[in-house]
DNA sequence: TTGACATCGTTGCAATAGCAACGATAATCC
DNA sequence: GGATTATCGTTGCTATTGCAACGATGTCAA
């Protein structure tokens, strides 16, 4: 039997990963025009409080470049505000404005929302998906 | 309780995705130099005999540029052979050299290996996940 | 100390993705 | 039949990615 790219995990994977943030994007895009990593950028510092880019390129599987331009765009939307490390004068401390914190509470809802309606529609399966994808996820780091 | 990213599934999905596929390039990767796009063009070949490039792009998800390119790259290394569709003289009919029959011969081998390990990691879990990604394929189509 | 080495954030750059537009061919409608 | 509309594959164009290099700062050992 020759190989068949349908039933390719791998590819299977993909595939979902891109469907489901296409329609997570359409959601928040209405919301606030954020790409991907400003995004998940954001979502991380709501829980971190200040942090530096290295620690959300570890937590949040993004390039530290990405993560840099991301941040940047981010302070020119005055949704985050980019200070000095008291101490180590090589990080930066990356955190929230008032601003970022209400907009993310916004998005916070409509991610909550998604995932329960991802819950609902996967129903008996979702908790062996939550246990496959914590190991392919420790596995891989 | 804020939003918790490291608990929501489109982020969970992409970053479980791009290891996924990070670990399998680097198997394929040292049998041919291969992008993503060009590997998905030649796995569907593989089953499908001779395909227009519309074919692939709607069944492999990849936009008709990426499939167009990747196809003439393919053809430039003797993998695949460009012919014209009889009846139908847009189209254009995909299909393996024997040459592409042969690196698929051998890249399928490895597929096949690679899914085996990932389903012997997965254990017990991985038929939920299977029928999870099932449930968000066809979804998102 | 001071010199070698590591780490931080930024930037440059080549490759890729994704979208729109194009010429060519088919299909449809009057 | 002729005009309109749709579809095919290709190509241009812009934004994004991912990697490597860089200057600046820290660390550590001799």
């Amino acid at each position: 039997m020759s190989f068949d790219l349908e039933g390719f995990l791998p590819y299977r994977l993909s595939v979902a990963a891109t469907l489901v943030s296409r329609r997570f994007a359409a959601l928040y895009g209405a919301e606030a025009g954020l790409t991907i990593p400003e995004w998940r950028v954001l979502a991380h510092l709501n829980r971190s409080g200040a942090v530096s880019v290295r620690d959300i390129n570890v937590r949040v599987n993004l390039d530290k470049s990405i993560v840099s331009r991301a941040a940047s765009r981010l302070e020119q939307a005055g949704l985050v505000r980019k200070a000095g490390h008291s101490g180590d004068r090589r990080l930066i401390a990356l955190e929230l404005t008032p601003k970022g914190q209400e907009l993310m509470g916004r998005l916070g809802r409509i991610a909550d929302a998604f995932q329960a309606e991802l819950l609902a529609e996967l129903g008996p399966d979702a908790a062996g998906l939550d246990r496959a994808l914590d190991r392919l996820i420790a596995r891989g780091v």
